[in-house]
DNA sequence: GTGGTCTAGACCACT
DNA sequence: GTGGTCTAGACCACG
């Protein structure tokens, strides 16, 4: 798989979203052991720094933990994945509510147009 | 009317946004001349230079034209607008359905989530 | 016939061109007397005042004269014109081969394309 | 080598005008980087802005991209290249033929022209 | 009064 | 060190 990142957006971000997606979906489980720093690096095709902060992100949101000379995994805490999906889910949800109100469009209409699609 | 514009996003941009929404909305009708670059400025605190980016790039998109020393107009094209409103809208969608099934949602399951909002 | 004036380039120089190759090509003759201002400006659908910047550079430049309560008209001095069309065509030709060599083109290879158009 | 720009036509034009060729004649090839902002700046001695304004009209025409922090290159689509070259040359072409017919010219005589160079 | 251009200089995020 | 953004302020051509 190639990955494209965004010009105008933080790699660093975008990689964080990409974990944190496998990480909700269960593509990654609970409890399971990350790449390495040297294998994202790889995989992401960017300088191991870029990792090492995506990480970090993720640790504070304790959506993984190290354990200190063996890796990265995540959390087994299932309710915090939970948790973080739905308050995600959420937001996006209210995002692009409010930018089609903003572009003049209704839920129901936006509901529609979906449908449609 | 107060605006605040996101920090984590160029003003520019929002800016690009804020004028977008009124033509394609119908705010600012075609052929319509719009505030001077000066009075944008104003409006919306920030510096000329910050507007004349903003403008410049709705001038690439042809939804605006210069007329030298006159002042600047919404085009005339309302095919233009319409396209532009509805690339606009699919765009969003697209990238919101994209998100939403990177996420492990379904087009239906989003519906439903609208719905009960 | 439509004037679509170019906006990256002063209305009144176009104008200028317009007339000057009206002159040299012999669509106003020797001595004919111009149309005034006004009708100009409603011609060409601008503002009087730019006829008249354009108007007094066609005088500095000899091409036409003023009578003074009674119109311009084109010079009788048909030398003048001759070596201004001459002068005006060399000129194109030494700009048009500079930009072509700077691109890498030699007189030969520009005078085959002509030949193929 | 010093640059002299000429005073009647915006700087950063003039600045895209160079590098355009720079990489249709192939000085600067597919994929290699281009100097700095800063550099490009000291080398033409005018303001780096100056120069960022010329380099996002170059992006903007996909002949450049930038990587995020760490410069920008040439574009590696070669065709895209090779387009713009051959569009440039028919503008430039066209816009020359154009021209000299306005003046009365026909091809014929503007090769002969040409030829007695 | 309008937009166009340019400069000087500053701060920031990213790698 | 790189580009991205923004500000402040200036001068100019144009109509």
């Amino acid at each position: 798989m190639q990955y494209n990142f965004n010009n105008e957006y933080p790699i660093y971000l975008q990689i964080v979203e990409i974990i944190t997606s496998e990480i909700t979906s269960g593509t990654l489980k609970p409890g399971e052991k990350l790449l390495s720093v040297r294998e994202y690096a790889q995989k992401f095709r960017v300088n191991p720094n870029t990792v090492v902060k995506a990480l970090s992100i993720l640790e504070d949101d304790k959506l993984i933990y190290a354990e200190r000379t063996n890796g990265k995994f995540v959390t087994n805490d299932e309710e915090l994945i939970k948790n973080f999906k739905e308050k995600n889910i959420m937001k996006k949800l209210d995002d692009f509510l409010g930018e089609m109100n903003q572009l003049g469009y209704s839920k129901e209409e936006i509901i529609k147009m979906l449908k449609e699609k």
